[in-house]
RNA sequence: GGGCCGUUAGCUCAGCUGGUAGAGCAGCAGACUCUUAAUCUGCGGGUCGAAGGUUCGAUCCCUUCACGGCUCACCA
């Protein structure tokens, strides 16, 4: 796409990529940044954050912008609570106060509780298109690399402490060391700083053994910056150009308002940023914290939607407005709004000329390597639904009974169907599902009036390859006018002996779908 | 107490850098005596929360107010 013919793009990863070059001036190297401490399952909302800096990184890209796109893993934090998710919760109870790198993964796959956690969404993120350089904050602490940044740090502690004092209940004391320490004897951070030589040493006492020590911040780990200050130190050090963060950091007073202040005494400044809002959960309990123990991640979601659509979420929606994720018959709409959004980006459907380049710039941003030369394969998942279910769920199956699918569509496609299925099973309304009667399953006994309609109508379906849906509806509605039963009857038995039910998808549309072969054995049971 | 964000058709929301408002659902009418929120077609004047201000002109900018939500002031 020849980005100087095409109008200004509007979407808001464009324009913070024009903000980013505009306050920071033509750079060699863009840097943008995003982290997450894996204090517990990452969840959703913790991507909106990862997927906001890659699309602003990826505008830049678009830009012709060299851009280095930092994630960091801020796994030296302190274990703080047990997440109600984690198996053995009293064997994690034991490791309160250290740093989430030394507690064990109870699940008994990873080196480390914070390994963990960062492992499963390090796999996933590829899928949806993330391929960020991962920063280890527990390797960068033990290799002693912020050693200058904890010594800057100290030695202008009377300024940082002004300033977090800015927006303080309770003042920082006098004695305030802008430090915390881990304890050598007990790895818990329940210690007190008690003096620092004007250099490298750092003097504290640990509480728990009451043991005194002195380290040296060029060959200790133990020795860390509480995050008000580690945040902008890191900003300095690594030129970070560019870092969202959520609306609990972005109030006055909050820690990317005092952060943009200390990161002056380590030399730098402060990134572009902007706020992004929660989001919400809808069809399935609603609470998305870690806390709660019910965790919606990035994993559950693909279960439900392709890559595509969870980007197509986030990049449709203003970073600054909350949103839900759903997981009830909203999925249908999405997929739908989707797919319309697709067919704009490949003319095929008519929109007005306004929309169409907004809707345009989503698709292609909702892409995870651009888009393809050939329109993906488009089935409306309700119908798709519908093919599944007749088919007990075979995949292969519903593929290879669709018409004309090319080879390079069939990957999208087999995702689609995995999508509909997992849906069906877990999140979708009673009404929705059902199942094919095997022929000997069927209990109903019908009475003779009704056997001479499904007789007639058994016939109708022998001769399916004559019929359209329409003239299969037509034939339907003959056959219970011919044998004086209302069609609303007919319909309802016709429920019972295909599906168990009173209910179904509707019923000419459906026997065209299953088949003669399908269909005719189980009619044949009752007659 | 500070900050941020909302307040647009019955409902859910779009409306990008100002030019007299749009989608989906619901509703109404019609279509094939229908069913998985059934499908198709047609139908969208709502004081754009209130009051001022800037402007030739404001839903969109500024000020004040009301209501609602979130967040910070402890830690990350």
């Amino acid at each position: 796409m020849s980005e100087n013919k095409r109008p200004k793009s509007v979407h808001w990863a464009d324009i913070n990529a024009d903000k980013i070059i505009r306050e920071k001036g033509e750079k060699e190297l863009y840097t943008c940044a995003s982290g997450v401490t894996p204090s517990g399952t990452v969840h959703i909302g913790n991507f909106r954050e990862i997927i906001s800096v890659e699309l602003v990184a990826r505008a830049l890209r678009e830009k012709g912008r060299q851009v280095r796109f930092i994630f960091s893993w801020d796994e030296y934090d302190v274990f703080r609570k047990v997440p109600k998710n984690m198996p053995d919760q009293q064997l994690l109870e034991t490791y309160l106060r250290k740093p989430i790198t030394i507690v064990p993964d109870t699940t008994g796959t990873y080196e480390n509780y914070a390994r963990a956690n960062e492992k499963v969404l390090e796999d996933l993120l590829p899928v949806v298109g993330v391929e960020p350089e991962y920063i280890y904050q527990a390797e960068r602490y033990r290799s002693s690399a912020y050693a200058q940044g904890i010594r800057t740090a100290l030695e202008h502690r009377q300024e940082i402490r002004a300033m977090l004092n800015e927006h303080r209940t309770h003042p920082l004391p006098e004695g305030w060391w802008p430090v915390s320490v881990f304890s050598t004897f007990t790895d818990k951070d329940t210690t007190t700083v008690l003096d620092w030589d004007g250099a490298w040493g750092v003097t504290y006492r640990c509480e728990e053994t009451g043991n005194v020590e002195t380290l040296d911040l060029r060959d200790t780990s133990a020795v860390k910056l509480p995050w008000r200050v580690d945040w902008p130190m890191r900003w300095a050090l690594e030129g970070v150009d560019f870092e969202p963060a959520g609306k609990d950091h972005h109030s006055e007073g909050g820690s990317f308002d005092t952060s943009k202040h200390v990161v002056r005494v380590f030399g730098g400044e402060p990134p572009v940023t902007f706020q992004y809002d929660f989001i919400r959960i809808k069809g399935r309990g609603g609470k998305i914290s870690s806390s709660s123990g019910e965790v919606i991640s990035l994993k559950d979601v693909l279960e439900i939607y392709s890559p595509e659509i969870i980007r197509y979420l986030f990049v449709s929606t203003r970073p600054n407005t909350e949103f839900a994720i759903s997981f009830d018959l909203d999925v249908l709409k999405i997929y739908e709004d989707y797919d319309k959004c697709e067919r704009v980006y490949y003319g095929m459907q008519e929109i007005s000329e306004k929309k169409r380049e907004k809707e345009r710039r989503i698709y292609e941003l909702s892409q995870v390597h651009g888009a393809a030369d050939e329109m993906p394969y488009q089935v409306a998942l309700r119908h798709l639904c519908n093919m599944l279910q007749s088919n007990s769920g075979d995949i292969d199956a519903v593929i290879s009974s669709l018409p004309d699918v090319s080879e390079s569509q069939i990957p999208k496609l087999r995702n689609r169907c995995e999508c509909a299925w997992n849906w069906i099973t877990a999140f979708a309304p009673e009404d929705f599902r059902f199942s094919l009667n095997r022929p000997e399953d069927v209990t109903i006994v019908l009475d003779d009036s009704q056997k001479a309609a499904f007789t007639a109508l058994a016939r109708e379906i022998e001769k399916i390859d004559e019929h359209t849906e329409k003239s299969m509806a037509e034939a339907v509605y003959a056959v219970a006018h011919d044998h004086g039963i209302e069609p609303a009857d007919l319909f309802t038995t016709a429920y019972q002996i295909l599906v168990g039910k009173e209910k179904g998808p509707r019923l000419a549309g459906f026997i065209m779908l299953c088949g003669k072969d399908k269909i005719l054995p189980i009619l044949q049971a009752v007659l």
